[in-house]
DNA sequence: TCGAACCCTCACATCAGTGTGAAGGCAAGG
DNA sequence: CCTTGCCTTCACACTGATGTGAGGGTTCGA
């Protein structure tokens, strides 16, 4: 799949498609012409970067873990190369994850609360014109 | 408070400080001579930001929502003030503040089922120098 | 063969969040 | 009084993520 396929199908510019190869995000290959070549995969891939870039980690952090998220399907790395020291790393980013999570758990439910706590005005959420 | 102190007890640069005022997330008021003059809740209100920008909100969104996260003592905005376009905003920031958690939790449970899934050798947590 | 619609690289621009330093006012202690 | 250490504003600079455009090659259909 060529680039802008690539973008139609993800809704993600072709410039942020390069970016993200120019950070090692993504690898595809190339044609003979030069062209970049993106697997089918690269559409779950984008989505997941996206997500992860969206929810505040940078690139660094996101080329950290993405090889760990490829699949369920089966194990990328043999027990044998992960070093305690690459445990160690992956754990630190995980606790990295759960951090932000809670601060934005704890934020969500202040505003909910502020939310409902505003309006009992009989108002369930459905918005009239 | 002055800002050094501010700075002090909560690890943040002055320099960082004076921003969030310029972005309107501080108001702190003056004394005659031009000082910053701080109250006591400045300090939560420095952590507050602070874990909101590191979740990867921007200040723009956390100027929205601020005014909303003060302290659950008391409602700032009485009903009257809450229109319902100011709601939707306010749910609208709510949606986006969930995915982000939601995106976060989902790459967080692939990276523990990995971690888990390559390292079953009795290793349970605990780091031995 | 020509034009449209792709693709390429390079490079400058913008925005947010920071760092850093200059140039100067105020306050307290030797 | 003078130094030291706060404080002030102003301003330039960097990084990361992204927009935008120039200049140029490729592919394909009319």
């Amino acid at each position: 799949m060529k680039i802008g396929e690539l973008s139609r199908r993800t809704g993600v510019p072709t410039r942020l498609l390069r970016y993200y190869e120019e950070q090692h995000l993504l690898h595809p290959d190339r044609t003979d012409n030069g062209y970049r070549d993106y697997p089918e995969s690269a559409v779950q891939d984008v989505q997941q970067i996206r997500g992860l870039l969206d929810s505040g980690l940078t690139t660094q952090m996101i080329r950290a873990i993405l090889p760990y998220l490829s699949g369920p399907d089966e194990i990328l790395l043999p027990a044998e190369h992960l070093t305690p020291d690459t445990a160690a790393l992956l754990q630190g980013h995980i606790d990295r994850i759960q951090a932000r999570i809670e601060c934005l758990a704890r934020n969500r439910d202040r505003l909910r609360e502020y939310l409902a706590a505003v309006r009992p005005e009989g108002e369930e959420g459905a918005v009239r014109s």
